[in-house]
DNA sequence: GTCCTCTTTATAACACTGTTATACCTAAGA
DNA sequence: TCTTAGGTATAACAGTGTTATAAAGAGGAC
């Protein structure tokens, strides 16, 4: 993971200057030093070990230097997680997607669920916001997407689609059912069980392991168009 | 779901007295009070709404009391905590287990989403302490449960590994893997999807319910046996 | 019934937390 | 250079969970 990929996102989220005053170079400074120590913190403590006296003492400024940088703890948090998704979505990108496409799609699989065993800080921050909070709110007002439902439109998340779109069209997976539906049947499954290994659930990697590999390819199989089922039975009884 | 049920599960869970010395009559009051202050609590402002100082105050006692009757906040919330299981559970249960078996898991997989939905509090809390923590420390030492272990022990998951095995004897579902792998399976897909409606990731009921049929459908139907297979596609057929 | 002991109280303090009001000061625009 | 809008620092505010300490209570022993 380059550092400089990172750093563009990140200024991506940088406030433009309402009056086109500010002491520039400080400011960026501060942000960039706020925020490496927001991760460091993240890393070592977990979510709730953030707290923004030991932030600014750690990066050498007061708290209020946080709040007119970030507008608070809030959005400390909320630059964390979208680091998060971004690291995520690296990784996705960086699965091969040439060959076989449905080995593509599992090998996605596999990426989100390594990516949680080796960030779980990360990992406990996007589901921690991704908890219950507005599922009602979410339907009263659609227009307003909820943090989970802009996961959708995250980078992290174009790579699944890309891949099922790409088993669609070779005749892999099933056209009668959209690209979005199996979308998020997939990622339900393997976010759900990524979130149990993640609580301790399974007692042995290996369980982990396998009950991923069984739940995640019983789905897929599933999905499977009539003649790559029937291809697939063929080559399973020869 | 009757008080009666609750209190005799809740008195399970009381401290034995050590030396036998004790105000019986306040200190059972005094539990109960603080249990259902805290249960109002967590309906009204949800998990983070709890506050000791508070609790106390609706209560009308002081904070000690809720460090001697349940040795602090952890204390309460896992008071809680086994109280939503036991909801759970109850509801589980209510499910009828008589007709076709494979109708009954059916219905234990919607019964699991209608709870969540009917006590968005306490799932949240469920799934709080489910949370990514101590994954490595599970598996380092196994012979201490994490939380998330725990609830494979629980009743509520009793109702699941019964009907599975009912489908198994009756030649529904595949024999090949074992029930607790099936009940593994079904469970990590309901909850992640429940979890994730509940995050308000569906834009609609509509579209949370179809989401759960197609996912949650596909995945029993992978477990479908030969037999049951071939028959359920000939009836598909005429 | 009286005394002793141990537990539960109540009060208050401790060490934190996130947030905010209020001055101060700096850096940019006119 | 002067003015002014912004960021900065200090400190206070309103909370939080937890704990030390002293007063009060109840139960068993005699």
């Amino acid at each position: 993971m380059s550092d400089t990929e990172l750093q563009e996102s990140t200024e991506k989220l940088e406030k433009k200057p309402k009056g086109g005053r500010q002491k520039r170079r400080p400011a960026e400074e501060q942000r960039r030093a706020l925020l490496d120590a927001a991760t460091q913190m993240l890393l070592t403590s977990g979510p709730d070990g953030i707290s923004l006296r030991k932030l600014a003492k750690e990066a050498g400024l007061t708290t209020m230097a946080i709040y007119t940088q970030y507008g608070g703890k809030d959005g400390v948090l909320h630059a964390l997680y979208e680091e998060a998704f971004l690291r995520l979505a690296l990784k996705q990108e960086a699965v091969s997607n040439e060959g076989d496409p449905l080995n593509w799609l599992r090998q996605l699989g596999r990426a989100y669920r390594a990516f949680a065993i080796e960030n779980p800080a990360y990992f406990a921050l996007m589901i921690r916001i991704t908890e219950p909070q507005a599922a009602d709110n979410a339907r009263t007002d659609p227009q307003q997407p909820t943090p989970a439902r802009e996961i959708a439109a995250q980078r992290s998340f174009q790579s699944l689609l890309a891949a099922i779109t790409a088993c669609q069209e070779t005749d892999i997976l099933r056209t009668d059912v959209s690209t979005q539906e199996i979308a998020d049947a997939l990622w339900a499954v393997v976010n759900g069980l990524t979130s149990l290994e993640m609580a301790g659930y399974y007692a042995t990697v290996e369980d982990a392991e396998s009950r991923f590999a069984l739940t995640a390819g019983i789905l897929i199989e599933g999905f499977y168009s009539k003649n790559f089922r029937a291809l697939a039975e063929h080559n399973l009884e020869s």
